[in-house]
RNA sequence: GCCCCUCUGGUGGAAUUGGUAGACGCGCUGGAUUCAAAAUCCAGUUCCUAACGGAGUGCCGGUUCGAUUCCGGCGGGGGGCACCA
């Protein structure tokens, strides 16, 4: 019988239809199933999806498909991470209203989600720039700010000149404006911040609880929390200015070699440097030129040391007698510890950079663990190793650890000292200077000050009669809009133009999800009933921010009360990224839909398909629109369907690593897919005539056996996410059963291999559903059933059927495979030894004597020592 | 500079976590089918050797009956943080 190819442009969309009718992935909040919530970061409406989407909503879409046949009541929704930069970028160079473009790229990047398959709740969809969404954020904030975890203060931010805007960090590129080119320079402004550093060590030490974090991702945490454990130190002044007259106060992890300090160095923006500066020139040209030095990584990396002598001196806490003269430096931050240190250049590669070019005493104070009796000899290298400490008074003769906890002591006793436990993390700042944003809701009164935006006024709305052809914030220059009166008072008042970063929005719609409709943030009982969310699955780019925010904000919120946990997300899983080769031709990079590969002699060579020409094939990056190596899903599932697509993207590569996307390997999982539906569809009709048998041997037995095992190996590889593996052992059961399934289709098969053929064949496709919906349904069909197999629940492996009672055992000669040999697996350690020893190959070896030793690993191994 | 991860055939990767290295896919080779091609099916495919055998998981060494897996050292690739005191 002939069968027709299998034809994804009809058999896709038929089936999403029927999904959609029976509201099949709607998910109702009051199901008495145990639930489980699956969520994919949302993404950014850029316009159109592109094939990291894929891999990501592919894996998610699997395990939400798996855990809903498994009985769970999954949640898995979908939203927009709307607001931001590119909008107002595209308003200024299309003149398009950003709130325009925004809502039809959303328009369009949904419906080819929607063109993927995916078993999303469509109805619980929202983008973080519907007003419904803002508003709910605008309440948090003034939550927030009420419970203490808000605050307005003062700090420097990178401000471009030219476009009239703060820039991130990451904005700055060699000192300039990422999209103007003008020199930033650093401003003072008044910025809004969530405390999220009241958090630190909370943050830290939770991260312990999260096991089913990536390794990777805790580590990059704590590392950006960056707690460390040292003394605060008071040094009384000696020699002072008449303005200066407290101690000189810094912050040391390494109080143990204060027996080594030779100078203080303070920041160039530290107190004691501002009150001397007023009448003294050249310091202030020296705090002028450390100001100027920018924030970017290239400048601190070439960055000479600088120091500026203060003329001040300051006691040492131990030895007496002794002075230590007080720098301004460029390398010490203001904004970490007290914007001082104390100098041990022996002990501290940057300290010793500095007194070498200023020619400061270097004493060595720790002996290497090699040779304790010895200090360390200092040549342009500090020694910073563990250690024995030498020539330090009380402290000599301990190590590292212990002089530190004796330094604390000592100078705790004198009054000078107490631990103290610094961190890293700074406040986040949150005030952007844009207008597609979620608006900041305060408004600025000359007598009240900041006062919020009491919740019965909310929304803040954005207001829509705005323009771009100026640079700078359009909401500065709206003539009505920041014009109110103060909610305490009622005199006219301004309002707070400055929005908040887009990193806010995204901090809590996983809470959202679960109550979308509330006329509060969450509806707590929903909230908590649903999170932590069980799976998160995205890009590893996110590792520090987003989630440490995320995990600060479900704090904040449970302060708040709308919710009631601490960690937002209990399973996480960074997926790798989509690769591809690159190609550049005479004109720059070329796009794959562009060249064609030709292969003579094993080596490949990329042609111009309308120039003919070659181009030159360049090394396998991220896709990318500047190198032009995309391929753009729209046009995969056009030729091959979405199931071929999502199929491929869980092939091959463990979901972690970086896939490369090939031609030849998306035709293999095509290959796949008309196989499977050549496979099955021709031995349909029999199938479905099918009955069950019971009682199986031989051939009928054996596939059997492979059918069970395959569903319990599968159902281990997703539980852990290894799609990769998962799809092999499909590939192998559908090799194991093709010939059966042929001869079942020319109806020569007997009744046992025909029943145990059809249970097979459910299996698998139940197996495959979750990774190719589609294909699955169509398949589901075409063997007799009546229902869908996206609502069939996951079938169950025998446990009698997983376990063989014969064991094909290899047989090793001091350690070299030599012979297998077949035994009873409940066969004993005795009767293995003698089976083996019998055998002619094991005879040969042993020619006549006694082996040294017998090991035998049950189930596994037995090996012969000679 | 500090921290983390990685290294297996021509290629992407498997290996029940100390027990038959190379599952499965891609590619390649041969064959069947075809007027021919595409598609499909069958067989083979780590390296050396005619074969018997031997070698082999980046390199060197160790522990073990047995090491891709554990330990020490070296090298290549990738990532994170980075004047954080």
């Amino acid at each position: 019988m002939a069968t027709e190819r299998y034809n994804p442009r009809v058999t896709e969309p038929k089936w999403r239809k029927s999904w959609d009718e029976a509201k099949l992935f709607e998910t109702n909040n009051d199901s008495p199933l145990p639930k489980y919530y699956v969520l994919e970061m949302f993404p950014y409406p850029s316009g159109r999806i592109h094939m990291g989407h894929v891999r990501n909503y592919a894996m998610g879409d699997v395990v939400a498909r798996y855990k809903r046949a498994m009985g769970y009541n999954v949640l898995h929704p979908m939203g927009w991470d709307a607001f931001g930069m590119p909008a107002e970028n595209a308003a200024m160079q299309n003149k398009v209203h950003p709130k325009e473009w925004t809502y039809q790229n959303i328009a369009a990047m949904r419906s080819q989600l929607k063109s993927m398959g995916l078993s999303i709740d469509w109805s619980r969809e929202f983008a973080t720039c519907d007003v419904e969404y803002y508003h709910r954020q605008q309440m948090l904030f003034v939550d927030f700010l009420d419970k203490g975890l808000v605050g307005r203060r003062v700090s420097k931010v990178n401000w471009d000149p030219e476009d009239q805007t703060v820039l991130a960090n990451e904005q700055v590129i060699d000192g300039r404006g990422w999209r103007s080119g003008a020199i930033v320079e650093q401003r003072e402004l008044a910025q809004w911040v969530f405390k999220i550093t009241d958090y630190s060590e909370e943050l830290l030490s939770a991260i312990d609880t999260l096991d089913d974090w990536p390794e990777k991702v805790r580590t990059m945490q704590r590392n950006w929390i960056g707690k460390s454990r040292g003394a605060r130190i008071h040094f009384p002044f000696v020699r002072k200015a008449s303005v200066v007259d407290k101690d000189l106060v810094c912050f040391s992890t390494r109080p143990d070699t204060l027996y080594g300090a030779s100078f203080m160095a303070v920041s160039a923006e530290h107190p004691v440097c501002l009150e001397l500066a007023e009448d003294n020139p050249d310091l202030k040209a020296f705090m002028e030129d450390c100001r100027r030095m920018g924030t970017s990584t290239a400048d601190i990396e070439t960055a000479e040391k600088k120091g500026f002598d203060l003329g001040l001196t300051v006691a040492h806490p131990f030895i007496e007698g002794k002075e230590l003269p007080v720098y301004a430096a460029n390398f010490v931050l203001m904004e970490y510890g007290t914007g001082a240190i104390f100098g041990c250049p022996a002990h501290d590669q940057r300290d010793l950079d500095f007194a070498r070019k200023y020619n400061l005493e270097v004493t060595s104070v720790v002996a290497p663990l090699s040779d304790p009796e010895t200090p360390a000899e200092i040549g342009n290298i500090a020694f910073v190793d563990d250690g024995v400490l030498i020539n330090s008074g009380l402290m000599s003769g301990l190590r590292k650890d212990e002089a530190i906890n004796r330094a604390i002591d000592l100078l705790a006793a004198k009054g000078l000292a107490k631990e103290e436990i610094n961190y890293r993390l700074r406040d986040w700042g949150i005030s952007r200077q844009r207008y597609w944003g979620c608006p900041i809701p305060v408004i600025h009164c000359d007598d009240c000050g900041a006062v919020a935006v009491p919740k019965s006024d909310l929304p803040v709305r954005l207001p829509e009669d705005v323009t771009f052809d100026i640079p700078g914030n359009p909401l500065d220059r709206h003539p009505t809009w920041r014009h109110v009166n103060c909610p305490n008072c009622n005199k006219p008042a301004i309002r707070e133009t400055d929005t908040m970063d887009t990193f806010v929005d995204s901090s809590w719609y996983f809470a959202r999800f679960t109550a979308p409709w509330e006329n509060n943030p969450t509806d707590p009982e929903a909230a908590n009933a649903w999170l932590p969310v069980d799976q998160y699955i995205g890009g590893i780019e996110h590792a520090i921010l987003h989630l440490l925010y995320s995990r600060f904000f479900t704090r904040a919120m449970k302060v708040a009360g709308h919710l009631d946990i601490d960690e937002p997300f209990k399973g996480l899983f960074t997926q790798g990224m989509v690769v591809h080769e690159t190609y550049k031709g005479v004109g720059g990079f070329i796009t794959p839909a562009e060249i064609r590969i030709e292969e003579t002699e094993g080596k490949r060579r990329a042609f111009e398909i309308v120039s003919g020409s070659e181009v030159s094939i360049g090394s396998i990056e991220k896709m990318s629109k500047s190198k032009k190596n995309v391929v753009d899903p729209d046009d995969i599932i056009a030729s091959y369907g979405a199931d071929t697509a999502r199929f491929f993207m869980l092939s091959d590569s463990p979901p972690e690593r970086d896939v490369i996307w090939t031609e030849s390997g998306v035709e293999g999982s095509h290959r796949f897919v008309q196989r499977v539906w050549r496979l099955l569809s021709e031995a349909g009709s029999v199938l479905s005539a099918t009955t069950a048998v019971t009682g199986k041997e031989g051939k009928a037995l054996d596939i059997s056996r492979a059918a069970h095992k395959t569903l319990k190996a599968v159902g281990e590889d997703l539980d852990k996410l290894a799609f990769n593996k998962a799809v092999a052992r499909l590939y192998e059961l559908v090799n194991l059963i093709a010939a059966p399934l042929a001869e079942v289709a020319a109806q020569k098969s007997d009744p046992q291999t025909t029943s145990a053929v059809k249970q097979a064949v459910d299996f698998l496709i139940s197996m495959f559903a979750p990774m190719m919906p589609h294909l699955a349904e169509e398949c589901w069909q075409v063997t007799g059933h009546q229902t869908m197999v996206a609502d069939t629940p996951w079938p169950k492996y025998e446990n009698q059927l997983v376990r063989d009672d014969q064991l094909l055992l290899p047989v090793q000669i001091n350690g070299k495979k030599r012979a297998d040999i077949s035994v009873a697996a409940e066969a004993g350690e005795d009767e293995i030894i003698a089976a083996v020893l019998a055998l002619d190959v094991v005879r040969g070896y042993l020619d006549g004597t006694q082996p040294r030793k017998v090991i035998v690993v049950p189930k596994r191994i037995v090996n012969i020592v000679l």
